[in-house]
RNA sequence: CCAGGUGUGGCGGAAUGGCAGACGCACAGGACUUAAAAUCCUGAGAGGGCAACUUCGUGUGGGUUCAAGUCCCACCACCUGGACCA
């Protein structure tokens, strides 16, 4: 068979057929299977390409095969930071090299022949996409839910711009090699943090893998704990901490507050002025991670300031300390050195006290001493255990009115805003008299601007495109400015799963309510773990948000998610043009997409990816002919046999089990599993053919179910061989094969018999007897009889039709 | 440091608590061939034995169980995230 023929024969066919075409009248058995939107990369499509969008569609085939109406659509996450650099560098346009990659990503797309619905393409970078991007930017500011503050950002004083967290490598410019400062500047901010709990719980509800969950879970990082307000000494002011600890509130001995904590430039006493603003501008020269490390060496110094533990009323030493953040909680924490080991590493350092509140239950206290155990040195709370403490103390704050139970996530709110040209622009106008406001939504999309100078400078780029900057007002007419910013791509894809379904078709509004409720949840999302605090959490969020202003009725997007794992070079590392020496394209060209397909699936784990490795390629395509040679063989063999014969009972078993395990197999996207069972159906095949008397009606009705159980693995040279042996178009109109229960029940199956639970004998035994029976053939077989001999039988246990374990003594 | 994941032949990898190593590769043997390749068939975890058979085997050490790769505890190695989260 010439692989290369079949694949352009049936690719054209099928698109001339249009024989995936999604059926959107007829919603009763959809199934909506997603993979990750990718972004428009210029090379041809590469091996990795192939193992994400080639077994998804396999999954998607085999689906279909089941009777569902599959809905696979497939578009580009068009906008974004890997274009502008490549603009920047070469000095094409952003907007003309995406349109370009786009073409051709479609194209070998296309050629993958895939069953994806291009019909529902979708574009990010497109105005009638964008537009309902800033149509949600709207509703979520209309709801308090997109807003401005102050945050700190990464700013890189030489080349004049934000950079993102990622750009900055040890305190410095990646680029340049600058100290990079921490500076202050407003922002546009989602308020996910709304979300928090919601996102933790839903966790609960949803078929993801458990590491995601764990990696979402972590992310949100919920904290149970208490508030606590210490009195400033000679100020009337308060500061607040957060403590998950209170049992330990009478062993505080200083408190550390933030450097950037708005409250601290009143709390210095004059004397400590210079010492603490050093400070301050030393710890704002680090980047977040340094500081933050566990392994950095605590610093900080003393405020003069001291401030009164509420229940002690003790006066303890307010320090300021960088190994604090003031984005978490209060940013001020109470140190309590002798139950928390950096409080203990910074008192010993600073020479502060240590005071002991809480003991082992049993043996010697080894300080600091960070587990619950019981209190000492705490008053009336002396003998309590931590747990109780931990209430009981914050009851009696709450009756002073100075605490309160509290809960804290590290989850931050999402930082949308973008100082760069290639995004979605933020659908805002500035008036002088009318203050921000939104773009009414019958004047979106606000379109992106053709512009030529788009180098980052630190804000917006949009900034220096009069045509586009000046506007007027929406509310009072007169002239006003726009947003210069654009938004994060993470905020085109957070909705993208929602709109696919009507996404050419409903220029009217983001998406039908009815419609969307019945073609979502999407039923299977496929993708990378990498996005698992990500995407996956952006998205979760949008559609919370979309389901509380009534937009649609269900919690979460995505009911069930698979990742693939990663193809890797042969280094072991991601694959790159560097440790790979042929394209896909080069194997296609040699063994044909399909022995491609197939040989992905069979020699990896689809979840956990591994090396690529081509030898194994060779024998799939020897696996495929062996297929080709048994089919043509039976298929004009009219068989001679006229009774049901054992080797006839056999292959109907491997049949019926493989119809039934591949089908599993699928299911849980263990692709190599279910290749394997195919394989062992053709190994029956063969062997069922050195019979004399075969019987043909046997053999007719297995070679076509083979045909279509292998089909998603192998469409193009199924569909060729369907033809060949004389049977209509086509095979993915076929129903995936029932199997019969009763066939795969063999007569007699082999038990192995153990006694004191080793393995003694094996015995076949007729499959319809009850336990008691078996029971009786095992005593009555020679060898086992003459082993229990003599002896008592203390225990039996029958597993049906596997174990017989007999304990004697 | 913390969290999560993984650990099974020479290799990729199978195993609802029930015969570990399915399926495939590499390997060995046989058939076909002048020969090779291809194809078809057979064998095979490791050690011991002519053999029937036997001992040991799923990172290490313990435990639960009639029965553990699978469940529990501790440890080791590797991978991936997170970084002092109060």
């Amino acid at each position: 068979m010439n692989y290369t023929e079949i694949e352009k024969k049936w690719n054209k066919i099928w698109e001339d057929t249009k024989i995936y075409k999604f059926d959107n009248k007829n919603l009763d058995k959809k199934f909506y299977l997603l993979e990750m939107f990718s972004y428009p990369s210029g090379a041809s499509l590469h091996l990795g390409h192939w193992w994400n969008f080639g077994l998804s569609d396999s999954f998607g085939r085999f689906k279909r095969l089941q009777g569902y109406n599959v809905f696979q659509p497939m578009g580009f996450d068009a906008f974004g930071l890997p274009a502008e650099n490549y603009a920047i560098k070469t000095g094409i346009h952003p907007e003309d090299s995406t349109r370009h990659n786009i073409k051709v990503m479609e194209e070998q797309l296309k050629a993958m022949g895939a069953t994806f619905n291009w019909d529902y393409e979708l574009i990010t970078c497109n105005p009638d996409y964008y537009k309902w991007t800033q149509w949600l930017f709207i509703q979520l500011y209309k709801n308090g839910l997109a807003y401005q503050k102050e945050a700190p950002v990464n700013y890189c004083p030489s080349c004049n711009t934000i950079i993102a967290n990622e750009q900055v490598v040890d305190g410095v410019c990646e680029r340049c090699g600058s100290t990079i400062l921490r500076k202050n500047m407003k922002q546009w901010f989602f308020k996910i943090t709304k979300y928090a709990e919601e996102l933790l719980s839903g966790l609960d509800t949803i078929d993801w893998p458990e590491k995601t969950k764990a990696l979402q879970r972590n992310w949100i990082g919920k904290s149970v704990g208490a508030e606590v307000d210490f009195k400033v000494d000679g100020l009337d002011e308060k500061l607040t901490v957060f403590t998950s600890r209170a049992d330990t509130l009478y062993g505080v001995t200083f408190l550390v507050i933030a450097p950037e904590h708005k409250l601290l430039s009143k709390l210095i006493k004059p004397e400590y002025k210079k010492q603490v603003e050093d400070y301050i501008l030393q710890s704002s020269k680090k980047d977040e991670i340094t500081r933050t490390s566990s392994t950095s060496p605590k610093t900080g110094v003393f405020t003069g300031t001291y401030v009164i533990n509420p229940l002690t009323s003790e006066k303890v030493p307010l320090f300021v300390a960088d190994y604090v953040i003031s984005t978490y909680a209060t940013g001020i924490v109470m140190g309590v050195a002798a139950h928390d080991s950096r409080d203990y590493d910074f008192a010993k350092k600073y020479n502060l006290p240590i005071k002991q509140v809480i003991e082992k239950c049993e043996g010697e206290t080894e300080l600091p001493f960070t587990e619950y155990g019981k209190l000492v040195n705490s008053a009336e709370f002396d003998g309590f255990s931590s747990e109780e403490a931990k209430t009981k103390i914050v009851e009696k704050l709450e009756k002073m009115g100075e605490g309160r139970f509290k809960i804290n996530y590290k989850l931050h709110d999402w930082s949308v805003a973008r100082q760069r040209y290639w995004g979605c622009p933020i659908p805002i106008i500035y008036c002088k008299h009318c203050g921000t406001v939104p773009v009414p939504e019958k004047d979106l999309p606000v379109k992106l601007p053709h512009i030529t100078d788009y180098k980052p400078d630190g804000s917006g780029p949009l900034g220096k495109c009069e045509e586009y900057m000046n506007t007027t007002c929406p509310i009072c007419g007169r002239p006003a400015r726009r947003e210069a910013d654009t938004l994060d791509t993470f905020v085109c894809s957070s909705f993208y799963m929602l709109r696919y379904p009507e996404s050419l078709h409903n220029n009217d509004e983001i998406f039908n309510r009815d419609y969307c409720n019945k073609m979502l949840p999407v039923d299977c999302y496929v993708g990378g773990v990498e996005h698992a605090t990500g995407h996956l959490l952006y998205s979760r969020f949008i559609t919370k948000f979309l389901r509380d202003i009534g937009k649609l009725d269900f919690d979460e997007p995505f009911k069930r998610l698979f990742h693939q794992g990663m193809v890797l070079g042969p280094d072991g590392k991601k694959m790159s043009k560097r440790n790979t020496s042929r394209t896909a394209d080069d194997y296609i060209k040699e063994y044909g997409s399909d022995a491609l397909r197939l040989h992905m699936m069979f020699s990896l784990k689809y979840v956990d990816g591994g090396i690529w490795n081509d030898e194994g390629l060779k024998h799939i395509k020897a696996f495929m002919e062996r297929v080709e040679r048994i089919i043509l063989k039976w298929q004009n063999d009219k068989g001679t046999s006229k009774k049901y014969e054992a080797e006839e009972k056999e292959l109907d078993f491997v049949l019926n089990r493989t119809i039934k395990e591949v089908a599993e197999n699928f299911e849980t996207f263990s692709f190599n599993s279910a290749v394997a069972r195919i394989m062992e159906l053709v190994n029956a095949m063969y062997k069922y053919d050195t019979v004399k008397e075969k019987n043909g009606q046997l053999m007719e009705k297995t070679i076509k179910n083979l045909l279509i159980i292998l089909s998603p693995s192998a469409p193009h040279f199924t569909e060729e061989l369907w033809e060949q042996i004389g049977e209509k178009y086509s095979i993915f109109n076929q129903r995936y094969p029932k199997y019969d229960e009763s066939k795969i029940a063999l007569d007699t199956v082999e038990i192995a018999v153990q006694i004191n639970s080793k393995i003694i004998a094996r015995i076949d035994i007729d499959s319809n007897l009850s336990n008691e029976e078996v029971l009786k053939v095992v005593k009555e077989n020679e060898k086992v009889a003459s082993l229990i001999n003599g002896k008592t039988i203390v225990k039996e246990i029958v597993v049906p039709k596997r174990i017989v374990n007999l304990i004697v003594k």
